[in-house]
RNA sequence: GGGCCUGUAGCUCAGUUGGUUAGAGCGUCCGCCUGAUAAGCGGGAGGUCGAUAGUUCAAAUCUAUCCAGGCCCA
């Protein structure tokens, strides 16, 4: 407020063309300075045992890596939803969390300390690698508490949560503990794909890394094995296999077929050999002497066994058998496949169901072991040369080739991977698959498909799960075992105070190496010789994301009854592939140990894609950096172009480098918001208004914007509430579109009476709907509408405010309704003009509405005329004179009823065969057609300017004769127009007066007198007359053409 | 190979329990600028609804098969 005024201001000087990310900026600073947020929360009572909480879980991102685009969708969805529901009302306490443990750190520390794999990190020394990760594991989070701060996200960044505090992993302790006394813990072996460069195992995620898998060259042989003779056998059969990885047959145990596949059995050489009948092409010259006698089921082959290619293995129990598989195909190799279940994770598992017990003859550092003497010591790769020696020398070799192949590579070392079965320790998930999927039909999903789809069927065929890595970064397994298999003992410790009784220190930190260093006595071996020591191995992250809803708040060691009341989850909300993450570890766990789902609701969104459709990747910089978005656009645009894209709907969402569609958000939504506000500001202020919160104005404009609000606010609550949020943002933006170019555009000189008092209803109502407004969309725009709610209405902020109640609005459907049949009407009017070329300044004498039930229009007559700049609007019944009816068969109505004769009805209707009773009935293709059966439309006749209605109960008519009055006045709006050009080309202000001389053929000046006054108000020159020749020297001179005739104008501004 | 999703105007997308004339925004074309907004307003044009077959009186909508793209699993 400026000292000096008369009066002083009451509402902002708002800029017309504002300075949006500025205005954010301001925003969040006082955000910042007042803690909004903190009060937002606050002010809500949590209610009796949390009755009035809405409970959101913040899955933890990993602390490694800035955030991009897909975390600024699922971070703006964290926050649309608890704004919406705060208002509403509730409590909705949100922590941030961070996932800090994990390979994607422990890389990146090896990468950066210049060391690699499990031996050079122990020789480094677990306690200063694990420093590091630690430290690094905080690097980031300066940059993202920025980020998530400047994209308006309120989260408590304060009282976080993080993976690797010791109360964090105490929970997760307890979480194993739980499973494992629920006898669901077991350890086991799981093929997966290793580095033995590195002796570790690599990841899914790291296989999947670029330029991870290369073109190799491998030898690929195909070999024979021997089936034991069995009754009705005639000759020796064998199966013919094939491999690329030679070095796996040492180490073969079975090999497998397709039930349904058929092969070939050919004779040769006084034996019998069996392969796929579509792979026999691939075999010519081996098969050149060979006689096809017949064609057999894979079934049929199931269960006969086989003799050993190698001897290593002969005694191992229920080996060397053929197996039957879904998954045997014949498009490579001779389909039949060899089983190495030490080697292939098919091979494993179906070898398991088969009762196979596993061999793996290979070390930690890709050697064969001693259990297969002749290439002991030898890395597998090597052994291949001397694999396929051997089997040729023993005659068994049928085919050597070599075969290029994708295969993935250690991203560290470039070395190949092997796969290789790995001890790992096993959460039984299988025995739960009907529970999950179970508890998962209770869960809404958004999109709905996601429950049965992705993931009912990811739950429905769940499989262990495997939680152990050989790793060093992560919550260690809380499993002793006794170092002398002589006296076996497992312990496994479900807290701190249990690892204080038993190995008398209670740890301040749970992390390698210092974990390894508890060790206590054998209690079960008598000579107290053996000791407990802790498993090498750490948990999955995974493990520790899904536990979550535990762990952040300490329990079961603190917070039991806050527990209570906060799980499960009302909403959270994640990428489509946290389908296999984190939806699914939290299912899991939460199944298993409390019998209940995790989460309520849950979105899940899509992905961000560039405008050609690739993933974004920090490797293609294939995307605008957010930063620099938020200073062009503003957070708000960017928020509102995310969360109003079917990315909301679980599909992709494309977005160019230029931020175009961004851009177009702030031109079509935030702009006309902003131009409201601005227009409500300018004319308060200058008529000195202050107005006030009230729905009661009897005005026909006011009613219909105050009940269009109120459509709003119920049709944004049922869309919030289904977690639709484009579906919000349609609403929102249909609202904004009648708000400005309805109710503003025809409200103006309300504004603005002349003389008399402005109209007190108009700013009233105004401010009222904008206010409203702003609170309605405060969650999709809490930036911008916090800055316009605070300066119109002087509160503290939108965000500490309420939903808006029904109440607060009056209904009147009937209204709108009847207010969108006028807007229709100057619709099909400004039609009518365009198709018979008469501009709008042009007046015309009448617009005739003419059909039934138009009383209702009765009240914006003067509206419309204004509108379509017509002198008079009837309203006429007299429907004949301007169209004829067509018959509209109501399909539904009648369908059921006569079946296919209602085609037949139709065909007559559009054919115009068919004829009014006496009783209203209509009777056609020889069926009456009762009341509700059917419509009258209606036709414009021939010659008549005239469109029908979409409602299809009345026609616009259009007046098009023109007398000379009518033309003259439509010259003088010409002339108004070139005038209002040149004062535009002279630079002048909207309010400058000026002097004027005009210089137009006579008939036009005649028709300028007779309008004289007209003229000169509109272009604000008082002395105007329309006589006076045009002073060369004193006037800024300015040509036009109107209708083909000359006009010279000119003009110049009067003090 | 399997599961899920997507295919509608030049582009991005809506489209309800099947109902005969399929909508919006952008772009394009035309018209309109001075008492809020040219980062604006109004009005047009533009589509055999991926293909085929089927169910039905009636299909963008239901079913089957196929084609193309995406995600996931193998």
């Amino acid at each position: 407020m400026s000292k000096g005024e008369a009066t002083p201001r009451r509402y902002p000087d708002v800029d017309p063309q504002p300075d949006l990310p500025a205005v954010e900026r301001e925003v969040l600073d006082f955000w910042r300075r007042e803690q909004v947020f903190e009060a937002s929360v606050e002010q809500r009572p949590a209610g009796p045992n949390g009755s009035n909480e809405y409970v959101f879980y913040d899955g933890p991102p990993f602390a490694n890596g800035m955030p991009h685009y897909g975390h600024l969708v699922t971070g703006y969805i964290k926050d649309v939803i608890p704004r919406y529901q705060t208002l509403r009302g509730r409590r909705v306490e949100r922590r941030f969390g961070w996932d800090c443990h994990g390979l994607p750190t422990e890389m990146e520390a090896e990468k950066e300390l210049g060391i690699s794999g499990r031996a050079q990190i122990s020789e480094y020394g677990i306690d200063r690698f694990n420093d590091y990760c630690r430290q690094s594991a905080f690097r980031y989070t300066e940059g993202w508490r920025e980020h998530v701060t400047r994209a308006a996200r309120w989260v408590d960044l304060k009282n976080d949560y993080k993976t690797l505090d010791l109360d964090y992993m105490e929970s997760i302790l307890w979480v194993f503990k739980q499973l494992w006394d629920k006898g669901l813990i077991y350890e086991g072996h799981k093929v997966l794909p290793y580095s033995w460069a590195c002796q570790t195992v690599v990841s899914n995620f790291e296989t999947r890394l670029d330029n991870a898998y290369r073109d190799r060259q491998d030898p690929a042989i195909t070999v024979r094995v021997e089936l034991e003779p069995a009754a009705g056998d005639e000759r020796p059969t064998d199966l013919w296999i094939w491999t690329t990885t030679p070095w796996t047959l040492p180490a073969n145990l079975a090999v497998a077929v397709g039930p349904e596949i058929e092969y070939a059995v050919f004779e040769q050489a006084g034996r019998r050999l069996i392969l796929g009948a579509e792979t026999v092409a691939k075999y010519e010259p081996e098969l050149a002497d060979a006689r096809r006698i017949g064609t057999i089921r894979g079934r049929e082959l199931e269960g006969r066994s086989y003799k050993p290619l190698f001897p290593f293995f002969e005694e191992n129990p229920r080996s060397f058998r053929v197996l039957g598989a879904g998954f045997v195909n014949v498009e490579e190799g001779t389909g039949i496949v060899h089983m190495a279940p030490g080697f292939g994770e098919d091979d494993m598992e179906v070898c398991e169901q088969a009762g196979i017990p596993l061999v793996c003859p290979v070390d930690d550092a890709g050697e064969f072991t001693a259990e297969v003497p002749p290439y002991a010591g030898t890395n597998v790769f090597e052994a291949n040369r001397g694999v396929i020696r051997d089997l040729r020398s023993e005659g068994l070799l049928v085919k050597h080739e070599t075969y290029v192949h994708g295969y993935p590579h250690c991203w560290r070392t470039d070395e190949p991977l092997i796969y290789k079965a790995v001890s790992s320790w096993f959460v039984k998930v299988t025995p739960f698959r009907e529970r999950m999927v179970e508890l998962n039909e209770g869960i809404n999903w958004v999109p709905e498909h996601f429950r049965d789809g992705m993931f009912g069927n990811w739950l429905a065929g769940a499989r262990d799960w495997s939680i152990s890595r050989n790793r060093f970064w992560g919550t260690p397994l809380p499993v002793w075992k006794s170092d002398n298999p002589d006296y076996p003992r497992i312990d496994v410790y479900g807290s701190l105070d249990e690892i204080e009784r038993d190995f008398g220190v209670r740890p301040d930190d749970l992390h390698r190496p210092g974990i390894d260093q508890l060790v206590c006595p054998n209690p079960d071996d008598p000579s107290g010789k053996s000791s407990m020591r802790r498993v090498p191995e750490v948990l999955d992250c995974w493990f520790e994301s899904g536990s979550m809803p535990y762990a952040q708040v300490h329990y079961p060691f603190e917070n039991r009854d806050w527990f209570e009341h906060h799980f499960p989850a009302d909403f959270i909300t994640e990428y489509v592939a946290q389908t296999r993450g984190w939806f699914y570890t939290m299912t899991v766990l939460s199944t298993l140990i409390f019998d209940r789902p995790a989460f309520r609701n849950v979105l899940c969104h899509g992905v961000v894609l560039d405008e050609t459709g690739r993933k974004v990747s920090k490797r293609l910089q294939n995307y605008p950096s957010p930063d620099e978005m938020f200073e062009r656009y503003g957070a708000d645009a960017l928020r509102w172009f995310m969360v109003s894209s079917p990315i909301l709907r679980g599909l992709d969402l494309q977005i160019d480098r230029e931020g175009d569609r961004i851009r177009e958000i702030v031109r079509l939504v935030i702009l006309p918001i902003w131009n409201a506000y601005y227009f409500f500001c300018l004319y308060a202020n200058s008529e000195q208004i202050r107005a006030k919160r009230r729905t009661d104005s009897a005005q026909v404009l006011d009613r219909y914007i105050l009940s269009k609000t109120r459509e709003l606010v119920e049709t944004v609550q049922d869309r919030m509430d289904a977690y639709d949020l484009p579906g919000a943002c349609t609403a929102a933006s249909a609202y904004v579109e009648a708000l400005n170019n309805w109710y503003i555009r025809r409200s103006r000189d309300r504004f603005w009476r002349h003389g008399s008092e402005a109209d007190p209803d108009a700013y009233d109502t105004l401010y009222t709907v904008l206010e409203v407004f702003l609170r309605v969309v405060s969650p999709l725009l809490p930036l911008i509408s916090e800055s316009i709610y605070r300066g119109l209405t002087g509160a503290r902020s939108v965000h500490l405010d309420d939903w808006p109640s029904l109440d607060e609005l009056p209904e009147d459907r009937e209204l709108v309704a009847e207010m969108d049949r006028a807007r229709e009407v100057c619709s099909a009017a400004l039609g009518l003009r365009r198709t018979n070329d008469v501009r709008v300044r042009q007046p015309l004498h009448s617009l005739t509405v003419a059909g039934r039930n138009l009383t209702g229009l009765e009240p914006f007559r003067n509206l419309i005329s204004e509108e379509v700049n017509v002198k008079a609007v009837h309203l006429a019944d007299e429907l004949d004179r301007y169209a004829s009816f067509e018959l509209k068969v109501n399909a539904r109505a009648l369908g059921p009823r006569l079946g296919k004769k209602v085609q037949e009805v139709i065909r007559a209707s559009k054919q115009g065969q068919w004829k009014r009773l006496d009783d209203g009935r209509i009777q056609a293709a020889g069926e009456v057609l009762e009341h509700g059966d059917f419509e009258l439309g209606l036709v414009p006749r021939e010659g008549v300017a005239c469109q029908v209605l979409a409602s299809n109960d009345a026609v616009v008519v259009l007046d098009l004769e023109l007398d000379a009055a009518l033309e003259r006045e439509g010259i003088a709006r010409d002339v108004v127009r070139v005038i209002q050009q040149a004062r535009r080309e002279t630079g002048l202000h909207v309010s400058d007066r000026i002097e004027l001389a005009i210089e137009l053929p006579d008939d036009w000046r005649r028709a300028v007198a007779e309008h004289r006054d007209y003229v000169s108000d509109q272009t604000l020159a008082p002395g105007f007359d329309p006589e006076q020749r045009i002073d060369e020297d004193a006037l800024q001179v300015h040509t036009a053409s109107v209708g083909g005739r000359e006009l010279r104008v000119g003009l110049r501004k009067t003090a």
